[in-house]
This record gives C-alpha cells, sequence and structure tokens, in this order.
DNA sequence: GACTATTTGTAGCAACTGATACAGAATAAT
DNA sequence: ATTATTCTGTATCAGTTGCTACAAATAGTC
C-alpha cells in the first residue's frame, strides 16, 4: 500500500549514538548526524520527527546494549561485592577501549543542563538512573540477606553512593585519566564502602 | 595618553560569571553575554579579546571568591574530618541558595568535552583541580602527623575519591535534588572514608 | 495500468553564531 | 589647543542552526 524504507533503522541509530556519544547533545548538529546516519532531511523528519527525539531513540538503543553488560556484570559474579567490582572494571574498559566515542559515556554525556532541560529527556534519564539503581538494590540486598553482608550494611543509601561516584569518574576521566590510579581509587573507595 | 574605560571590568566579570553559570560555555550566546555584561562588542573584543578568553576570565574569577570560602571551611574547623564535612555542607548550601543560577557550580560545569577541548581551558581547570586537590592533601596529612588520623589513612587516595565523589554530587543533584538524601548519603561515604 | 500511501532528495527558510571593520567620541600628555 | 591613543556603538560579515515545503520516486492494492 506504500513505500518501505531504504535504510536500515538500526544501523542508522547505531550510528547516531556514535556521534551524539563523541560529540554530545547540543553540539552534534543535524547535518553532521545526517551525513553519519547516511539519509537524508526527508527521511530523517519522517521517521524520527525530531533532533530532540532521534536523541533519545539514540540514548535508549545505547543503554540497552550497554545496561545488558553492566547488568551481566553485577549479577554474573559470585558475590555483590565482586559484581560491583566487576561492574566498575567494565567502565575502565570502556575508557580504555582505543574505539570509544568518548571519554564520557552517553549516559553520563546526558547529564547536563541543556539535555535535562527537555522535560521527556529528564523524565527518560530519571527513569533510566533509577531502573539501573534498583538493579544494584536487588543484587546487593540478595547478598545481604544470604548473609554475605554485614547487618549494618545500607543498600538504599550505599547503592546512590556508588552512582554518584561513578558519574563522578566520567567526569574525572574527562581531565585525565590513567587506569592504574583509578583502579587504586576505586579499590579503596568500594572497600570502605564494605566491598 | 587615552580614553578610560568606561564601565566597571570586575562587575562585569561578575554579571557574566553568573550568565556562564546559569547556561555553560557553549550554550551562552555571544548577545546574551553582552546584554548582560551591559558593554558593546566594541568594549568586549578590545578589552577581553574573544568568547573563550572571556570564559576563562569568569571562571577565574569565580574560583577566586569560591575557593576561599571552600578553603575556610576546610581549614577553620578543629579537625580535618570535620573541615571535609564543612566543605561538603557549603556544596549543599550553594545547591539550597535560591539565588544561585544553576545546580552544577560553574567549575564543575567546565568539565565537559567542549570546554576541555580548547587546550588553554583544560590546563586551566587541570591546574585548578590539581590545586584545590593540594590543599585538601595538605589538610589531611597535617591532622594524620598529628595523630588524629590512624597510620593507614592515605590522603593522596582519599582527596581524589573525595573530589571525584563531589563532581559527582554537582551531576546528581542535576536530575534530582533532595538536601537530606544527600546529607545521609554524604555522611555515610565520609564514615566509610574514616572522616 | 490506475489509484493511493508513503518515502526520498532538493531547495530554501528565518534565526542565530562568533567575530570584525570602522567611524566617531573621549581621554590624557604635550 | 593639538596630538596621539584608546574606547565605544553601529553595521555587517560569512557560516551555521533546526526545520519545512514540495515535487519526484517507489511501493502495494484494485
Amino acid at each position: 500500500m506504500a513505500r518501505s524504507l531504504e535504510f536500515d533503522y538500526t544501523t542508522a541509530l547505531e550510528r547516531g549514538s556514535r556521534l551524539f556519544w563523541e560529540t554530545g547533545y547540543s553540539n552534534t548538529s543535524l547535518r553532521d548526524l545526517l551525513k553519519k546516519m547516511g539519509i537524508g532531511e526527508g527521511s530523517f523528519y519522517n521517521t524520527l520527527k525530531s533532533k530532540k527525539n532521534a536523541y533519545l531513540e539514540c540514548v535508549k538503543h545505547y543503554n540497552a546494549t550497554v545496561n545488558r553488560k553492566r547488568g551481566e556484570a553485577l549479577f554474573s559474579a559470585p558475590t555483590a561485592a565482586a559484581g560491583v567490582r566487576a561492574l566498575f572494571q567494565t567502565v575502565l574498559d570502556c575508557l580504555d577501549d582505543p574505539d570509544t566515542p568518548s571519554r564520557l559515556c552517553l549516559m553520563a554525556g546526558s547529564i547536563t543542563p541543556t539535555v535535562l532541560a527537555e522535560p521527556d529527556l529528564h523524565q527518560y534519564v530519571e527513569q533510566q538512573m533509577s531502573m539501573v539503581a534498583n538493579g544494584m538494590v536487588a543484587r546487593l540486598t540478595a547478598d545481604k540477606d544470604a548473609g554475605l553482608l554485614p547487618e549494618e550494611f545500607d543498600p538504599q543509601i550505599v547503592v546512590p553512593i556508588l552512582i554518584t561516584y561513578l558519574q563522578g569518574i566520567w567526569r574525572m576521566a574527562l581531565v585525565s585519566y590513567n587506569r592504574t590510579r583509578f583502579e587504586r581509587q576505586i579499590d579503596l573507595f568500594l572497600t570502605s564502602l564494605g566491598l
């Protein structure tokens, strides 16, 4: 009954994600975005409606893959403590990966006044953050119930600390990054928290 | 031998700082900046040379006052532990202040790919961060030497953790802020580190 | 093969970006 | 009062921003 899409939606999203990851939301121009995605304005506004919406779709796509990887690291480890440490390792691996678009992960790069000024983006970021937090709380609580963590260990407060520190890591890596220094720092940080 | 400046340089810088603080470096347009500073293009490019340089001057001016306040909190407390806690309080006070231009402190707002892409800005930010770090290390080391902190306490690793966490705080506050929640979190964080 | 529905590329929009050219005004030393 | 020097406002630059109008191309249905 009608014409079909000439480009592959998913690969276009992936290319867009990489560019947004590289240059951030407001510093990515529509022209550059279209060039990377390999489509024209017509196709773009037809399927993605606006730059804002395209960004949202890209971040969703990015999170779908990254959260799976991080979640795996967290849950497949023998203990919650080991899981958290594995999760931090995946972050450092990302920072070390030579073909990572930017030192700042796409999600961390969304925590910015400009991005959060858009209500739908803000809502998505907030919801996504609490989803990650819930996962970590669940993992830690499970270990606590199993007696692997002390009674006074409170996942509800520790998890926000972990996430806050993680956001700090992305930013600090932007200024200057050295893996072994970061590893030592993270080790002491987690040990202090009892993990 | 020549004409004198018609505007007050310092107040112009202060107004500029507030705007940069509010909207960030790349999202502040020159037009808005000039309007807030109350000067024209002629005066601007004559005294400040470029938007980049103006930003640098504004951040310098901002840091001069803020670092003094934070340093006072850190050093005037009876112990280093109390000093660090007082320092975190000043950050929360800033977040609570109703006429603070933004949840993100101007310095934290400079830790961004776009800003750090400018070599002079990057260098300044890095140098400024290590200055702050040195101050904290000095304070903690003094207490350690006085026997107020345990022998295994290592300021050289703890301070980067504190700063990293602090950067995370600014970002998390951008997403959603609640003072008592933050206070509980910070308290457990610092207690865990032995402060 | 006509009809309808959708996609695609081209051209262009008005608004904004940081920066500059330059004439005129104001200042201080001679 | 003259001169040299600096400051200030206006006009303007070329380039970019996100987005839209619209005609041509492509598909499935009758």
